[in-house]
DNA sequence: CCCATTCGCTTAGGAGAACAAGCATGCTTG
DNA sequence: CAAGCATGCTTGTTCTCCTAAGCGAATGGG
């Protein structure tokens, strides 16, 4: 668990060598991810996802994945490229609102969810549409 | 305002009927919204979605426009079929978390997604993967 | 030993998104 | 009218996701 949930900040780590080490982690075969995700992923999809073959898995795959494991959802987009390496900032003009969620009666899953795509919107924001 | 922007409920109007009539409301043409986008949606492809001639344009792109547009990213999500009709629900084991977000910090413009983004969890959690 | 199952993996192919280039029309000016 | 430009749209192409089908190797039972 250090190694590779560490930090944002190993560069090196792929998308496929990460999930292969989560699953293997989880003790899971490739269809039984195929399962734990209704059929959502297949698992000939997912050993291409593994072994590098696919380059963007779209946010609906990653998603599903990141459920099954219980992984943070942020974290694996941003390693499928889709978002930029997130960095902390602090000069954005924000305000003070709080209680806005307290009507939504969040589940904590739901709250974990939110959270890491609170992560994902701002580090969109903030790079700006470089990535083409 | 009345019959597009009104209520979920409008079965009949399309994405693509949807985002024309918005692009038209904010008096902007297609390469303005090209430009709008950052390059990240061609004035061409624009135009095949609002004919109709894209299915399911990719979150990424549905993003970009709702955040020139100003509009419901939850709602175009829904229209291009992403996701279910999130239908209004109450018996799912709720907690009464609230204080997270204090931490946050958030922008009102993060406010308005995160909560587009939580209406967009539920509808998946509930209908729950029958969409294939 | 043979059969069945399960594993990870590869390959071929369909499907559809997305773009670049170009067309057709209409509107202004000279 | 002709030249020029902007606008919306169509077409042809490229790219990549994702699936269906199947392969060789490992394991276990009869």
């Amino acid at each position: 668990m250090a190694t590779l949930t560490g930090g944002p900040g190993a560069q090196g780590v792929t998308l496929g060598q990460y999930l292969a080490s989560i699953r293997k982690d989880r003790g899971m075969t490739l269809r039984q991810v195929e399962e734990g995700t209704d059929k959502e992923v297949s698992n000939a999809y997912l050993s291409q996802i593994e072994n590098n073959k696919i380059q963007q898995p779209s946010p609906n795959v990653l998603h599903a994945l990141s459920e099954v494991y219980a992984i943070d959802y942020g974290y694996i987009m941003e390693l499928a490229g889709h978002i930029t390496p997130a960095k902390a900032r602090g000069d954005d003009q924000r305000h003070g609102r709080v209680a806005t969620f307290a009507d939504h009666n969040l589940t904590s899953e739901e709250e974990v969810e939110l959270i890491n795509y609170l992560e994902y919107l701002r580090s969109r924001k903030h790079s700006s549409g470089k990535t083409k």
